[in-house]
DNA sequence: CCACTGACGAGTG
DNA sequence: GCACTCGCCAGTG
């Protein structure tokens, strides 16, 4: 497969993809934290990271953004006046994953572990 | 190359 | 429990 002479030793995916890949794991019905996905992505302080990359996304990729949930078990807000979040909440609802009377969600029951 | 930006996390008041 | 601040780091213009 490689052709000698030309080394791959840097990842041809960028960090970008890297999250992408990792969210894409994340089985139905549970959930991940954007640390976590960092930390899985080879970024243990890239939370930020994950999230910059999932509003690049926007619905127009495959990627389950919606299980990404920050460590509070809550859907972030976020800018662009979209309504993502509320989006996000009913698709997590909607694959079993039940939200607190607050709002927030179980990660001690739903959080992924690898 | 430089500066700004940003779906966060953890700590503080 | 909520509002604010600081820190992290790579992508974008």
């Amino acid at each position: 497969m490689m052709p000698p002479g030309i080394q791959n030793d840097r990842p041809v995916t960028s960090t970008y993809q890297r999250i992408y890949a990792v969210i894409s794991r994340i089985p139905e019905g549970c959930v991940a934290t954007y640390g976590q996905v960092a930390f899985l992505a080879g970024i243990p302080h890239g939370a930020r990271r994950v999230g910059y990359a999932l509003s690049a996304l926007q619905g127009k990729s495959s990627v389950p953004w919606h299980r990404v949930v920050n460590a509070q078990g809550r859907v972030s807000p976020r800018s662009g006046g979209s309504c993502a979040d509320e989006v996000q909440r009913l698709r997590l609802e909607s694959e079993g994953v039940g939200f607190g009377a607050n709002g927030r969600i179980a990660l001690d029951r739903y959080q992924w572990r690898p």
